[in-house]
RNA sequence: GGACAGGUGGGUGAGCGGUUGAAACCGCCGGUCUCGAAAACCGGUAUGCCCGCAAGGGUAUCGAGGGUUCGAAUCCCUCCCUGUCCGCCA
């Protein structure tokens, strides 16, 4: 959510920063949401005024009632008058807010300073292996462990059904990953609800702008795209002891998107599906910790990789480029060499204070302070489709064998799928 | 799903339609006392918005949103949530 009293004390720098992001829409929303914060403010002063009188008023009229037993009808015609305006002038405000807030919450976060023009990759680990070999769902579907045409039969395509080892390889990676998350990097694990209301999506900032993205239920309730959601949302509307911060919540979910995308070579196999596995990492700190925090965060899903021996790049994403809630993205991007293309297995982001003010999760450094607002941050940590596919191809085998990394044998119970 | 009972500040918990942001207790912070601590005592302890450089002032908030009224924590309506019993069920 876009800070109003900044925009209103450093317009010029608010409206810097929004336009890095390209979207030459921006400019006329601001013009409506200073307009409209004008209007509130004028409003507000009156309202507060006229309150005011009637607060003085019905303490001296209790007194009067009191003591004579009643008010005089002249009064009471006045008192009701006075009523009457505020009345009016309240729900001419009501809706100034309601106006104001709709049009606040497609605003999106402000790219960090450092965010570059063009995306940059950062830094690599590991040896790629030269492009060649089977393409991931070739692999898997002589292996018997995918049947993509299974899932379609189910739900459609893009809800790929994994079997035998294919099903255990995915609960292995799901176990390993939070281990790793829960026993190493000091995270607290949680199992969220995967439904939530609609509130809970506008605090992440799925909504209002992405609605057509996510599955809805008849009751109004939306299927998570990530864990982010739920466990963002976990402290909303909480002041947090600052003392206690950062803290960090790992949780494994399913992830349930719509986003419609074409048939066709991105779409096949494991790369972009409706419903995939997801092991998600969400931190909050204080606002100053940040940028710090990103860089660790960043580094607990690198771990994931390299635990996996998958050779990988880090790049930091263009400001045109990241989500709407993002003020700075890094993609950790694993190499698939039967596909030939580096596969976006994670997303790190820093949010800033953006979800915290539409969440309302704040801390309090010291008692008696006042609260402001966190900074939250997330990454995968990381996704299993795209993960899957970059461990079959790289570990593929010219007998159609699968060796398993090292790292996940306890957890598949055997070094080879075959 | 059906029937009841409830939702008050960090916690417990009072509150007749009228100077109630809200008693009391606990907790927390500061102070006195002490060599130090405990105990005791004293004081302070919500958040948003608006005005103001600040000091401060105004206003709103008793689950949420509407309504009645000169005036609502208190009355009415809708919704959300919690508890208990019944039904159903992994």
């Amino acid at each position: 959510m876009i800070d109003l009293k900044l925009l209103r004390a450093s317009p010029g720098q608010v409206r810097a920063a929004l336009a890095r992001r390209g979207d030459p829409a921006l400019t006329r929303l601001l013009d409506e949401i200073e307009a409209l914060d004008m209007k509130r403010r004028t409003l507000t002063a009156q309202l507060d005024t006229l309150k005011a009188e009637r607060n003085d008023a019905a303490k001296a009229d209790a007194l009067a009632a009191k003591s004579q037993g009643g008010l005089p009808a002249a009064i009471v015609a006045e008192r009701k008058k006075l009523g009457d305006r505020i009345t009016a002038l309240e729900s001419e405000l009501r809706q100034i807010e309601t106006t104001l807030e709709a049009k606040a919450l497609f605003v999106p976060n402000s790219p960090l300073s450092d965010v570059p023009d063009e995306v940059t990759v950062l830094r690599s680990w590991g040896t790629p292996a030269p492009k060649g070999g089977k393409p991931h769902w070739e692999i898997a579907e002589k292996l018997g462990i995918l049947d993509l045409p299974a899932g379609a039969k189910l739900a459609g395509s893009g809800f790929p059904v994994l079997k035998g080892q294919g099903a255990r390889l995915a609960r292995a990676l799901i176990n390993f990953m939070l281990d790793l998350h829960t026993r190493e990097h000091g995270y607290t694990e949680v199992e969220p609800p995967f439904l939530v209301r609609r509130e809970v999506m506008i605090g992440t900032g799925q909504l209002p702008k992405f609605e057509a993205d996510v599955y809805r239920t008849t009751d109004d309730l939306f299927l998570i795209p990530t864990a982010e959601v739920p466990v963002t949302n976990l402290h909303r509307d909480e002041i947090l002891d600052g003392t206690t911060l950062p803290v960090g919540y790992a949780a494994y979910t399913p992830c349930f998107r719509r986003e419609a995308g074409a048939a066709g070579k991105d779409t096949r196999g494991l790369l972009r599906v409706h419903q995939f596995d997801k092991v998600e990492l969400v931190r909050f700190c204080r606002a100053s910790d940040s940028p710090a925090e990103h860089e660790k965060l960043t580094g607990h899903a690198e771990a994931v990789l390299r635990r996996l021996e998958l050779p990988y790049r880090v790049a930091v994403l263009a400001v045109n480029d990241f989500g709407f809630a993002a003020a700075k993205t890094y993609d950790l991007e694993a190499w698939a060499p039967g596909v030939g293309q580096w596969l976006e297995v994670s997303s790190s982001s820093t949010f800033t204070d953006f979800q915290a003010r539409r969440a309302n999760i704040r801390c309090r450094s010291r008692p008696g302070e006042k609260p402001e607002f966190v900074h939250t941050l997330n990454a995968s940590g990381v996704a299993l489709p795209r993960t899957i596919a970059a461990l079959l191809e790289t570990n593929q085998q010219p007998d159609g064998s699968v060796v398993i990394p090292p790292a996940l044998v306890p957890y598949v119970g055997t070094d080879r799928i075959a």
